[in-house]
DNA sequence: GTCCTTGCAAAGCGTTTGCACAGAA
DNA sequence: TTCTGTGCAAACGCTTTGCAAGGAC
């Protein structure tokens, strides 16, 4: 099975007609960047795809997010982004060159007596710093 | 020592210039809501302020967030809240009544070798669900 | 006088909405 | 035909910017 095929069976499994373009844009995140932002997207894509809109391009991510296929993550730069869903990971961001690295995480919750029985939908976490690489280069 | 007075030398210690406009946002963030948005500082604090810009409150959060005495928090929610810097905590955001709890949060931070050195500036902890009240009401 | 604070109005920019056209079923 | 997917253009909402007027020093 190729890529296509493997995109194809996963949308159909989750209710999606898989269409030419829903298939490239979650190709995309399967192989392009890895939080890329809407305009990374729509702008990597217009090369194989010169008649794509950002609207399409929304309307997808949306569709994807409300299928759990994909994740909207906000990593406090004005703009959202957009992952795989995959196991429990956090974000650090250089504020220096602007790199996101994924970081494994190890949280155990513990809500207060209050809030006990809280249903947990999505755990976000994430680092603000200057990086290693930026910092080795001064 | 009355509050503003209090306020007036924390503002002095972080060579702030104490106005009017300024003591009063920072009041606002000490007795007000615990995570207001630009709208809910402006909009309550028209009240006692009439002549109050929403610019005004732009322009002084983004002083205080320099100066380290505010920290911007975004809940994923498309707008900025803000709140006064204080120990590590989480927040937890009901899907359902949009209450904004603060939760302890007990992380350590194991960053990967490759970026050992890394500097950490802010971090960041949101958890999206619904909470138990919600839960019990149904 | 100069510098700083404030505030109106406009611009900016990411995102959403309205609507129409085309293709699939 | 009806339903679904796509895409242009306009609208929207939060935030930033330009600039001028008033006040502090």
């Amino acid at each position: 099975m190729d890529t296509q095929e493997i995109i194809t069976s996963i949308l159909k499994d989750n209710d999606i007609a898989p269409s030419y373009t829903r298939i490239k844009i979650y190709d995309y995140l399967f192989k392009g960047k890895v939080h890329p932002t809407v305009d990374e997207i729509f702008i990597d894509l217009l090369d194989i795809f010169p008649t794509l809109s950002k609207t399409t391009v929304y309307n997808t991510l949306k569709l994807f997010v409300e299928k759990d296929l994909v994740r909207a993550v906000n990593l406090h730069d004005n703009k959202m982004r957009y992952e795989l869903v995959r196991s429990n990971h956090g974000h650090l961001r250089c504020d220096t060159c602007s790199t996101i690295y994924d970081i494994p995480i190890d949280v155990d919750i513990n809500l207060p007596e209050e809030l006990e029985g809280t249903v947990i939908k999505e755990y976000h976490n994430l680092i603000i710093g200057t990086c290693s690489h930026c910092l080795n280069k001064k």
